[in-house]
DNA sequence: TAGAATGTATTAAACGATTAATACACTTTT
DNA sequence: AAAAGTGTATTAATCGTTTAATACATTCTA
């Protein structure tokens, strides 16, 4: 587990948002077991109950399942599964477009100066420290 | 004047970042005289204080000067000018960068997902009301 | 069976930033 | 000269969210 967060974002924000991420990548399968609250809270140094709101959150949209006391797991839905990384990306997408809608730049300069940044970012591993 | 403000970013932020918008698009002209921070104030339906901190923000970055207690006027210098832009830009990019990095998706497949969007947005004048 | 581990719920505290109130100095205008 | 308009500075209040404290019920386990 990486242990870097922002102090940008809520921490229980960046917390799903690593499940997501992991979800999307693969990294979790379908049906896997996560860490209870309060062990994630000691791997993270995090207070349980910020552990236990990441895990509501992600619950409320059916990213993991709670059956009785039982350690909660990743969906077997795969509907949800794979929409995870469609919603990354279209939130992303979103977001940027908002931000440059209005400075009236042309399609094919964007992806030029994306496609810089793209390049140079290849293999960067993100994420302050807090 | 657009007086529509979204409730997720300080006000003053959003009424820097109109200004660089209008700077950007050429809608400022160079040496222009802008309105008081009292009359901003009224316009937008905000605290004057809240219209100075913008100001203030905004001659911090030379953006705009201020001569004796004569209205601000936004600056004259080309270099200023011609980074606004650019800087808007970058920082979209960037900020997109970061939130996409992690996914991996191949450059191909981001180019094909914004053309889609950018089609839909276009025409589009985006912003929330409070 | 006692203890330790689960998940869960309720309530309180802390925190930080933004926004607002107020006052001051100066200049222009009436 | 008075009044109204500038910009500026200092300090206080507001505000909402996040984080934390605490307790409870259940289940597994030693």
């Amino acid at each position: 587990m990486n242990v870097s967060f922002n102090k940008r974002d809520p921490v229980y924000i960046q917390v799903v948002r690593q499940f997501k991420e992991r979800i999307a990548t693969g990294t979790f399968e379908p049906g896997q077991e996560i860490p209870s609250r309060r062990e994630l809270a000691n791997q993270l140094k995090i207070n349980p109950n910020t552990a236990q709101r990441a895990y509501k959150e992600m619950e409320e949209e059916g990213l993991i399942y709670t059956e009785g006391n039982n350690p909660s797991r990743i969906t077997k839905d795969e509907h949800v599964l794979a929409a995870v990384r469609g919603e990354l990306l279209e939130e992303a997408v979103d977001s940027f477009m908002t931000s440059i809608r209005r400075i009236q730049i042309p399609f094919d300069e964007l992806v030029e100066v994306m496609k810089e940044k793209y390049q140079e970012q290849s293999g960067k591993e993100g994420g302050e420290i807090k």
